[in-house]
DNA sequence: CCGGCGATGCAAATCGATATGCACAACGAG
DNA sequence: CTCGTTGTGCATATCGATTTGCATCGCCGG
C-alpha cells in the first residue's frame, strides 16, 4: 500500500521516468503510442505526483500563506472564503495562520510561511510595520490588507473607511445630533486608529462636538464594547451618539445601552462598522458602515496572483475599495 | 538577496553542510567550539532551513489538511480556530479547503492534500462515505467529523445530537406543545438527516405529533429557512413548534414568522441547533441546542495528533461530545 | 551513399535538506 | 605496543520529482 512514484509508472509502461514526466507535462514531444501506454499505467496505478518533490524542483509550491487576525470575528471568515475561492481555481491552497494581533505570533507565522516556500503571503498587519514585514519575507509576493499610510512596501488592498465614517457622521448631523463619541479598537496599528482619525476629521468638518472623554479604546470584542459602553454611558454628560470601530463592539455597546435602560435610537444613536451578517439580525437592526469583505478577499487574491505572475519588478499597486453607510434602526 | 542555504552557512563557519545539520539537529555530537561558530553563522546570515527540502527528505510536512463545508456558517470558524490553536503549538499549519458539500470538490481537495503530503486530514464529509474517503487518502491519519453510523474507517469526533434534540422535544412537551415540525438540511449525508431522525424518535417517545408535511429539507442557509418557513407556516394546519437543523435556518424561519405576523414563542415556538454567537443576539433570543464547536475542533486536533504519533495500527477511536439545550426566548 | 535534421527516449544533474558509512585522531586499558 | 573506543568531521546516498545534454533511429535531399 505504498505511494506510487513516477518510477513505478515508468516500469509499468516500459519507459524511463523522464519520458513519463514529458508525457504528463507535454514539455517535450512523446509519441502517441507511448503516451497512451503511460497514461494507462498512470490510471491503473492511481499515480499522483508528489507535490513536495515537485515543489522542491520547480521552486513553486502553489500555496499561499494567509495571516488573519482573529477568525472568530465574523468579518474574517468572509474574507477567508473570498481569498480561498479566488485562489482555488488556479490550484492554490491557503495555509492559514491566526495571529491574534500579537507581534510574536505575526513574526513567527511569517517566518514559517517563508520557510515553507509559499508562493505569496496575504496579511493584515496589526503589530508589524510594512517595512518590517517586507524585511522578513524578502522579495516574496506580498499583499497587505492595511490602511497604513506612507511608503509602499507591497501591494495593498484597503477600504476607504474615511468616506464611510464621514457618511455616518453626516447622517447623525442630518438627524440633528451635534455630539458624538467613538469606541475604537486597541491603540496602535489597528484599523480602529484610522477610523477614529476619520471620525475626528468628519466631526470637525461638520461641526459635531466630540469631547475627549467620549473616546475609548477597547479590544475588538463584544465584551470590549460592553465595558466601554458602561463607562461612556455613565458619564454625567454622555454623548447622544456613539460610532464604533466595528460591529462587534457596537453589539456590546447595545448591551450596555439596554442595561442602562436607554432606548435606541432616540436616547442613544449607535453606528457600527463592517456590516457583519449579525448586524441586521439584532434588535434594533444596526446602522453601520459596509465593509465589503468579499471584495477585499477577492481583491487580495487578484493582487497576489498578478504579482506572482508578473514578478517583483513591477510597481506596487493600491486597491482602495469604497465603503458606504447602510441606515437601519439603531441610528 | 537570494535565500541562504545550509551550504552558505557551512562555508561561513568553515565546516561541511553535514556538520551544520548535526549541530542544529543535535542528532550527532558536535564540538562546542564549532557549534558556536555554526550558530553564529546561522545568526549572521539569517538562515532558516527550507522546509520543502526537509519535508521531502524526512517524509513529514508538519501540515494538515482541514476540509470544511462552508466557512460562511458561523459555526465553522470556531471549529477552524480551535483546530488551528490545537495544532499550532506543535508546529503544524493547516491547509484549509472549502468543499461546499460538493462531492467533486471534496474528492479533488482530498487528492490534492494527499499529493501535498500532509501529515493528516480532518474532514467533515458531506457527500463521500468514510470508506470512499479512506480509499482516497490511503493509510494517512484521518479524523472525521461525522455522526455517520457503521464501520469505523478512521478516528471520529462526533456530537451527541440525539440527546440535545431529545431535550428540545422534551422542552416543547413540558410546555404543553404536542405538535412539532422540523426543517432539516439537504437530503443525504448531512448532519441534518441524523438530527431529523433523532427528532422523530424523541417525538414518538414523548407522544408528540409530527405530520409528514411539517418536515422540510432546505440548504443550511437563512434563505433556506425563510423559504421552508413560508411553506410550513402557510399550511392550514401548521405546527405549533418547529425545530431547525441549525441556527441559520432558524433565523430564516423567524424571518418567515415575522412576515406572517406570528409572535414567538406563543404562536410559534422555534428551536435551533448549534448556538452560534448570533443566537442570543436576535430577537427573540433563540432557544437552541448547544453544539460545542470549540470542543469539537480541539478534539479533532487531539485525535489527529495522537494518530500521527501512534501510527496507523492502533484501533480507531470515537470521541462523542455532549450537546444540551439552552432555553432562551424563542421556545 | 552520405550528411543533416527531426523525432524519440534515456542517463544524469538538480532542487536543499537529512542520514549513513567511513576516515582519522586522541586516549585509555590490557 | 596494540587494540578498541570515543569524539569529530566529511563524502556520499537519499527523498521524488523536473530538466538538460546526449545518443539513436529513420527519413530525406543532394
Amino acid at each position: 500500500m505504498k505511494r506510487v512514484h513516477i518510477g513505478d509508472v515508468a516500469v509499468r509502461a516500459g519507459v524511463s521516468p523522464t519520458t513519463v514526466s514529458h508525457a504528463l507535462s507535454g514539455r517535450r514531444p512523446v509519441s502517441e503510442a507511448t503516451r497512451e501506454r503511460i497514461l494507462q499505467a498512470v490510471d491503473e496505478l492511481g499515480y499522483h505526483p508528489n507535490l513536495v518533490a515537485k515543489s522542491l524542483r520547480i521552486q513553486r509550491t502553489k500555496s499561499v500563506g494567509f495571516l488573519v487576525v482573529d477568525i472568530s470575528n465574523p468579518y474574517y471568515p468572509t474574507v477567508v472564503q473570498a481569498v480561498h475561492d479566488g485562489l482555488a481555481d488556479q490550484g492554490y491552497v491557503s495555509l492559514i495562520g491566526i495571529t491574534y494581533g500579537e507581534p510574536a505570533a505575526e513574526e513567527m507565522l511569517l517566518r514559517d510561511m517563508v520557510a515553507r516556500n509559499v508562493d505569496g503571503i496575504i496579511i493584515q498587519p496589526m503589530s508589524l510595520t510594512p517595512a518590517e514585514i517586507r524585511r522578513i519575507v524578502g522579495p516574496l509576493p506580498l499583499v497587505l490588507i492595511s490602511d497604513h499610510e506612507g511608503e509602499l512596501y507591497a501591494d495593498r488592498v484597503q477600504t476607504n473607511d474615511c468616506e464611510g465614517i464621514a457618511a455616518a457622521v453626516r447622517h447623525l448631523s442630518d438627524r440633528g445630533i451635534r455630539e458624538a463619541g467613538f469606541i475604537s479598537g486597541p491603540e496602535g496599528r489597528s484599523p480602529g486608529t484610522l477610523r477614529l482619525a476619520s471620525f475626528r476629521a468628519a466631526a470637525q468638518a461638520l461641526g459635531v462636538t466630540v469631547a475627549e472623554e467620549w473616546i475609548d479604546h477597547v479590544p475588538f470584542t463584544r465584551a470590549g464594547g460592553l465595558e466601554a459602553g458602561r463607562r461612556l454611558l455613565a458619564l454625567p454628560n454622555r454623548p447622544r451618539a456613539i460610532i464604533c470601530a466595528n460591529d462587534i463592539i457596537a453589539v456590546g455597546l447595545i448591551d450596555a445601552a439596554r442595561e442602562a435602560g436607554l432606548s435606541l435610537p432616540d436616547d442613544l444613536a449607535v453606528i457600527g462598522f463592517d456590516d457583519i451578517d449579525t448586524a441586521n439580525l439584532i434588535t434594533p437592526h444596526l446602522t453601520t458602515v459596509v465593509n465589503p469583505a468579499r471584495d477585499v478577499g477577492a481583491a487580495c487574491a487578484r493582487a497576489l496572483l498578478r504579482r506572482i505572475e508578473r514578478g517583483p519588478d513591477e510597481a506596487y499597486t493600491v486597491d482602495a475599495l469604497p465603503t458606504h453607510l447602510v441606515r437601519r434602526d439603531s441610528a
